[in-house]
DNA sequence: CTAGTATATTTGATATATCAAATATATTTA
DNA sequence: TAAATATATTTGATATATCAAATATACTAG
């Protein structure tokens, strides 16, 4: 029926992959900070570890402009950062992380990294190299059209 | 940085492929039908070759069940599907497909068989059997823990 | 048969995705 | 320098993701 040929079912696998990782990842966060998702943290980890904008984060993990400035208000409101504006150029957000923010950032990291390697595991760097490669080719091939 | 390992690094891979052929898949649709999403053509087409339920559907493309309901209820109110009670299992809901949504289909099939050729144009099917061995690893791990 | 349990779907609440249009500020060009 | 263009962010509208709780129906054990 619909996972009839090898190019489809290839989506159809990454779906899968990516949908159980982020719910693995959903749930060991929430053990350790219960108001924090996935991406979040993420976002968290990257503001603490750069002076960086909206617009740069968002081209680095692949995110919308517009879903970075909700996705940010949201972590203000929670009091994880702190957001004012760049005096060099008033369009731009200097954005940094509070205090509570360092706080959970502690314990989120360990958490981060253990995902990723409970869920690599068994995979070789060859084959995360391999499977890096081909995943670079069908982005590519995606963004000529 | 960020990127700093290969067995974070894959992450982002993986989500940079898939929101690539996304919005490849989305633009494509677009050209043919307006009205439509990535989403709603991939279940009409699942409903017009299978008799199956929400659930069904839901587990097969790994979509929650809540989402499902929403997504089937946007398709009813365009038009491209009906719903009615399975009278052996008043709980289950039986789907068919419309004139409308026929039509449509036929138009949206060749495009999405397209777009899976163009997004894996230059992979071998050796290599995407790879891919799917090693991303169905990380979904096992995944769903181990 | 009845209570308890399981299954299919729905609803509510909140988060994120995406496009288009709007704002605000910066930079470049005529 | 004024106008056009570019960049960073925001807002509105709609779609989807996800969890928890609620409904409705079906099934099973006592």
């Amino acid at each position: 029926m619909i996972f009839n040929n090898p190019s489809s079912t290839i989506f159809y696998a990454i779906e899968e992959a990516i949908k159980a990782y982020r719910k693995l990842s959903a749930k060991e966060i929430k053990k350790v900070i219960s108001d924090i998702t996935v991406d979040q943290a993420l976002i968290l980890q990257i503001i603490s570890e750069n002076q960086i904008t909206q617009t740069e984060i968002a081209d680095l993990i692949f995110k919308d402009y517009a879903s970075m400035t909700r996705i940010i208000s949201l972590m203000i409101k929670k009091e994880y950062v702190i957001k004012t504006v760049n005096q060099q150029d008033k369009r731009a957000a200097v954005l940094k992380i509070t205090k509570k923010g360092e706080i959970s950032l502690k314990k989120l990291t360990p958490i981060i990294n253990k995902n990723r390697q409970i869920s690599t595991n068994g995979i070789s760097q060859t084959e995360l190299e391999q499977l890096k490669t081909i995943l670079n080719t069908i982005t590519q091939n995606c963004k000529i059209n």
